[in-house]
DNA sequence: TGCATGCGAGACATGAGTGTCTCAATTTGG
DNA sequence: CCAAATTGAGACACTCATGTCTCGCATGCA
């Protein structure tokens, strides 16, 4: 029998697997199993054990961003303080994951899992209750909805973790660059 | 021997199954050989005679998406008049092809292509001089650079394709959120 | 020491996607 | 109207990722 009972939890190693498979998708999305295995330190036969199948595997992968999303909003306490300093709080707290998060946005298969679903539905509703919350106290426009503000930060997220595998974007500057014009745009500031 | 000598053009069945491709792809970035044939209602041998392999017609998708843009680049003028203006005449022509320019956006492969390359290097250039246009004239912000800004917008244009593509943005308000957003940032106009 | 459990390595079958070919039918152009 | 070209349909082999299995080895525990 085994040593432990996997009740919500998971082992060491497979936790461990499962970071290091997060780590090579984000760079190459159409890796392999064969490719995950070698990159995570195990068969192909122990992956396979930990994960049956690669549909569980990225189940598995689209929970994991769920989870680690929501550890970086409580640790930005987006409710708390001023919804401006909330706003840059989150986004320095989530630049370090765009990357795993532009690969997760990008893996359509994962729309019908309820959980991870409802997981994403948990996290778009406390970031537009951000916005909602800057705009009820007339910091933030009305005409740009709180669905759209979200998504455009996703995208400038996701977008800025490119530019800095890219080189074009240094990483020290990616949460200014992100936060700056999320909130101010690119026009110069009215005198 | 065939009727016509593809010095650089090609045939209008051949364009039009490009097409199609293109509109499959951009819902269906994963769609088989056999599924783009059927779609763009030839069989699969004719379909393998215009465009040898997957390789062969991604590349040539690849082309039709900078020559699409291009094109719209040259419609919206965007090295004469306002920069402000000229950015919010981009944006409304490249909203159109939102969907087509995401699909290219997450297709890795295409980075190896020396043609395709050359021609998102040729728009970048463009795009991002728009952008240096506007901080000469002391209208845009100095400290957000053109390159970031120019990712910035691919990426709330794609994002924006999605947002309508999904219900969550009316489609006659997509340009105006990417254009307000990105120029004007998502703060109240301070007084 | 002896036993059990887990892992690595590899063989094997399967299925999907792909590239190539043939052949009949249709269309096109002279 | 005939000949050439093009197309559609299908057969075939090949590749690759995958899922499953077995077996030998190592580690850990009694």
């Amino acid at each position: 029998m085994s040593r432990m009972h996997y009740s919500g939890l998971m082992s060491f190693d497979r936790e461990q697997v499962l970071r290091e498979a997060a780590a090579l998708l984000t760079r190459k999305a159409t890796a392999s199993m064969d490719e995950i295995a070698k990159a995570a330190g195990v068969s192909r036969a122990t992956l396979h054990r930990y994960f049956p199948g690669r549909d569980a595997l990225v189940r598995a992968l689209g929970a994991l961003g769920v989870e680690q999303l929501e550890e970086r909003l409580d640790a930005a306490r987006i409710e708390e303080g001023d919804p401006v300093e909330a706003v840059r709080r989150l986004i320095g707290e989530a630049m370090p994951v765009s990357g795993f998060l532009a690969f997760l946005y990008g893996e359509n298969q994962l729309y019908d899992v309820a959980e991870i679903d409802e997981g994403w539905g948990r996290i778009d509703e406390r970031v537009s209750a951000l916005f909602r919350r800057g705009q009820e106290q007339g910091l933030f426009r009305y005409d740009l909805s709180p669905a759209w503000l979200c998504e455009a930060l996703y995208a400038l997220i996701a977008a800025s973790g490119w530019c800095v595998q890219d080189g074009k974007v240094a990483s020290r500057d990616s949460a200014r660059m992100v936060g700056e014009l999320l909130l101010g745009g690119m026009l110069r500031e009215r005198s």
